[in-house]
DNA sequence: GATACCTCATCACTGTTTTA
DNA sequence: TAAAACAGTGATGAGGTATC
C-alpha cells in the first residue's frame, strides 16, 4: 500500500472500510491463501498488468472478430482452413504490419525526445561509468563480447580437452563401476554425442577465427570461416543470452527452446532444487567450477531452471528459432560453447522416466547485459509505456502473456509497471530491467508479430504476411463506458457527503425507506449530469455501530486515487463506504422485478444506470453477494441501482434512452 | 533496516457462447 | 432475443525476496 501511495491518512473513510471489509472477508482472502509462506518455494503457477482503457476493449472486439475466441488451447478457429478464416488471419496480421511499418509511435524516439536521453544508437557514455565496480563486476557476468578472442579460443580449447579427459575417465568409471551399476545420470551420454559436441566445438572455434591462424590449434584445421560476432542486436540478444542460460539441445544438436520456466522445482542442469541444497558431487563439482565457461555462465536467479525443457509461448515466435548451435550467429561464442559445454556435462541424455510437471508458461529470460544498460541509457518510462499499452491493446495482447514472454513477469507486475511507471532517475538498476525490454520489444520489428502468433496460436510465418488493412478500432459509443466524474458530480457528491453525513448523525431510519426527506442529486455513471437522479438519503441501522463521519474529501481525487475506482464518481464511492449495510438481495430482487415489468433489458440497465455490459448485469442480478462481501467499488452497481430506484422518473428515463436507441 | 521489486490470490468486469 | 454461464482480463493489496 505504501508503494502504491495509498495513504490511509489520505482516504481514512476508504480505509476504514477497507479495513472493515478486510476483516469481515478474511475467510476469502486470507485464509485461502496458506501457502504464502511457502509460495517463494514452489513452482510458479504459470499466471501472468496496465490499465483498463476502451481501447483493449475494442482491440478485444477486433480481434475478436478476426480471430474469433481467444481460448488457450488451439480452438477451432485457428484450425479452419476456410477463406473466413484466412480472411480475419490476413485482417489482423496486416494490421500488426501496418503498425510496424508505419513510422509512428513506435520508433526509436522515445528515449531520443527525452531531454537527457541518449539515443542507443549513439552509443551514449554508460551511466554505470562512474559507479562502484562490484556493480560492472556483477554486470559484467552476463557479458562476455569484451573478452578478447584469444582468450575465447583458449578456453574453447580447454573445454575440448575436458571433454575428451571427461570422456576418458567417464570410461575408467563405468568399467570401475557406480554404484546402482552403469554410469551416473550426467555421464551417461553416448559417444555421438560427445562427437557432436567436438565437432561443436571446432564449428565454433571456425567462426571466431575466419581464416585467420590460430596458434595453438593443433585439432583444427581446414575449417571455413565465418565472420565475426555481431553486436547484440534487441531481442536478438536477449535470445542468444536465453540460450547461454538455457542449453537445450535435442540429440540433433537442436537448441529446442530459449526460454524457461520459473521453476523454482525444475531441475537445473539435473538436479532439483533440493538437489541444490546437497553438497555436489565432488566430480560434479570440479567440472562446474573448472569450466571455463564459468565466465559466461549467467547469473541464476534463486531457483532459476537451466535445464528445463519446457517451451516458452515465445519459444518459437518472438524468438527466432534455432536451427542448430550455428544458428545463434549473433550470440557469442562463449555462449554458444556454453550451450554445448552445459547440455553435455549436465543434461542426462536419456529423457527421465518421468515427465517433467506441466510447465509453467513463464519465461525466464536472460539477464540485461552492461552493453544493453549502455545503450539504454535513459529512457522515458513514461512514453515507452504508453507506446507499450497502445500495442498490447492495439492486437489484444495480454498483459500476461507480455510479462511472461517480453519482461519475464508476472502479470500483476506488469499491470503496475504499465499502470505507475516510475521515472527512469528513480528506477534502480533491476527496476530499469523492465523498461529496457519493453524499449527493446518496441524496437523489435517482429515482436508484436510474434507475440500475436503466440497469442492465437499462429503460424509465425503467417505473420510475415504483410497487408494493408490499418483499420482502426472504432471509438466505443460515450454509453458504454462510464463517464468521468464532472465538476457538477463532484459538487453534488460534496454535497451528498455533508448532507450524509447529517444524516448519519440523525439518522433513526433504514436506507430502505426511500424518498423521504430531500432527495440528493447524483450523476449515474452512463448518464450526463443533467440526467442526475435523485439521491435518497441515507439512513443506517440504529443497532449498528456508527462512526464518526470522515473529514470532507477534497473536491479533487488525490493523487493516491489515481487509478483506483477512476470511473466511480466520489459520491457513490463515499456512499459504498460509509454505508454499512445495504440489502443487495432485495434490491436485485426490486431491479429485475422493474426491468421485466417495464421490458427493459440488462443491457440498457446497465449501460445506462450502471455503466456495466450485460453480462456484468445479469451477475450481479442473479448472483448478488452480501453488502459485507463486497468491496467497495463492488458496491457501487449496488448503490447505484439503490438511487435508480428511487428514482421517480426511472422508467421513463430507460424507455426514452431505449426507445432513442431504436 | 528501509525500500524496491515482484508474485500471487482475489476481485470486478468484459465479451463470447450457450441456454431458455 | 434476453439472460445466464463461462473464460479471460486488468487492478489491486498482501506479503515475500532482493537490493540499497
Amino acid at each position: 500500500m505504501a508503494r502504491r501511495g495509498l495513504n490511509p491518512e489520505q482516504c481514512p473513510s476508504m480505509a476504514r472500510i477497507e479495513s472493515q471489509i478486510a476483516a469481515k472477508g478474511e475467510k476469502y482472502s486470507k485464509d485461502i491463501l496458506p501457502f504464502g509462506g511457502m509460495r517463494s518455494r514452489l513452482e510458479s503457477l504459470g499466471m501472468a498488468k496496465g490499465t483498463r482503457d476502451s481501447g483493449i476493449s475494442e482491440s478485444s472486439k477486433m480481434l475478436g472478430l478476426i480471430v474469433g475466441t481467444k481460448d488457450g488451447t488451439v480452438g477451432p478457429t485457428f484450425g479452419r482452413s476456410d477463406g473466413e478464416g484466412d480472411d480475419r488471419l490476413a485482417h489482423i496480421l496486416t494490421e500488426a504490419s501496418h503498425m510496424m511499418k508505419t513510422p509512428g509511435p513506435v520508433t526509436n524516439d522515445d528515449s531520443r525526445s527525452n531531454e537527457d536521453s541518449c539515443s542507443p544508437r549513439t552509443q551514449c557514455p554508460s551511466p554505470f561509468s562512474n559507479k562502484d565496480s562490484s556493480q560492472n563486476r556483477r554486470l559484467k557476468k552476463y557479458e562476455n563480447d569484451d573478452i578478447p578472442q584469444e582468450k575465447v579460443v583458449r578456453i574453447y580449447q580447454e573445454e575440448l580437452a575436458k571433454i575428451m579427459t571427461r570422456r576418458v575417465e567417464d570410461m575408467r568409471h563405468s568399467r570401475e563401476g557406480f554404484p546402482g551399476g552403469g554410469m551416473p545420470p550426467h555421464m551417461e551420454r553416448p559417444p555421438e554425442d560427445i562427437r557432436m559436441a567436438l565437432e561443436a566445438y571446432h564449428r565454433e572455434l571456425a567462426k571466431m577465427q575466419p581464416g585467420a591462424n590460430l596458434p595453438n590449434l593443433p585439432n583444427l584445421h581446414g575449417l571455413p570461416g565465418v565472420p565475426g560476432v555481431p553486436p547484440f542486436p534487441n531481442l536478438l540478444a536477449l535470445q542468444q543470452q536465453a540460450m547461454q542460460a538455457n542449453p537445450h539441445m535435442n540429440g540433433a544438436g537442436a537448441v529446442q527452446d530459449l526460454s524457461l520456466p520459473k521453476d523454482k522445482n525444475a531441475k537445473m542442469n539435473g538436479m532439483t532444487d533440493s538437489d541444490k541444497d546437497k553438497p555436489m558431487d565432488a566430480e560434479e563439482a570440479i567440472r562446474h567450477a573448472g569450466s571455463a565457461f564459468s565466465l559466461v555462465r549467467p547469473k541464476l536467479e534463486p531457483g532459476q531452471s537451466t535445464g528445463s525443457s519446457a517451451s516458452s509461448p515465445l519459444g518459437n515466435a518472438i524468438l527466432p528459432p534455432n536451427e542448430d548451435f550455428g544458428g545463434s550467429a549473433a550470440a557469442s561464442p562463449l555462449q554458444r560453447m556454453a550451450s554445448i559445454t552445459n547440455s553435455l556435462i549436465s543434461q542426462p541424455s536419456n529423457p527421465p522416466h518421468h515427465p517433467p510437471p506441466q510447465r509453467s508458461m513463464k519465461a525466464v529470460l536472460p539477464p540485461i547485459t552492461q552493453q544493453q544498460f549502455d545503450l539504454f541509457n535513459n529512457l522515458n518510462t513514461e512514453e515507452i509505456v504508453r507506446r507499450v499499452k497502445e500495442a498490447l491493446s492495439q492486437y489484444s495482447i495480454s498483459q500476461r502473456l507480455f510479462g511472461e514472454s517480453v519482461l519475464g513477469l508476472s502479470q500483476g507486475s506488469v499491470s503496475d509497471l504499465l499502470a505507475r511507471p516510475k521515472p527512469w532517475h528513480m528506477l534502480t538498476q533491476k527496476g530499469r530491467e523492465p523498461f529496457i525490454r519493453m524499449k527493446m520489444f518496441l524496437e523489435d520489428d517482429n515482436a508484436v508479430h510474434k507475440l500475436v502468433a503466440s497469442q492465437y496460436k499462429i503460424a509465425p510465418e503467417k505473420l510475415m504476411r504483410t497487408g494493408n488493412y490499418s483499420g482502426a478500432p472504432p471509438c466505443p459509443p460515450n454509453m458504454n463506458k462510464p463517464m468521468p466524474p464532472t465538476q457538477k458530480m463532484i459538487s453534488d457528491a460534496t454535497s451528498l457527503l455533508s448532507k450524509m453525513q447529517q444524516e448519519q448523525l440523525l439518522s433513526s431510519g433504514h436506507l430502505g425507506h426511500l424518498g423521504q426527506p430531500a432527495p440528493l442529486l447524483l450523476t449515474p455513471p452512463g448518464f450526463p449530469p443533467h440526467h442526475a437522479v435523485t439521491l435518497p438519503p441515507q439512513h443506517h441501522d440504529n443497532n449498528k455501530e456508527r462512526k464518526p463521519p470522515p473529514p470532507p474529501q477534497p473536491l479533487h481525487q488525490p493523487p493516491v486515487m489515481r487509478g483506483m475506482h477512476q470511473h466511480i464518481s466520489p459520491s457513490v464511492y463515499e456512499m459504498a463506504a460509509l454505508t454499512q449495510d445495504l440489502d443487495t438481495q432485495t434490491i436485485t430482487t426490486k431491479i429485475k422485478e422493474a426491468l421485466l415489468a417495464n421490458n427493459i433489458g440488462q443491457k440498457i440497465f446497465g449501460e445506462a444506470v450502471l455503466g456495466l455490459s450485460q453480462g456484468s448485469v445479469s451477475e450481479l442480478l442473479s448472483k448478488p453477494k452480501p453488502w459485507h462481501m463486497l468491496s467497495i467499488k463492488g458496491r457501487e452497481p449496488f448503490i447505484r441501482m439503490q438511487l435508480w430506484l428511487s428514482d421517480a422518473h426511472n422508467i421513463d428515463r430507460l424507455q426514452a434512452l431505449k426507445n432513442e436507441r431504436r
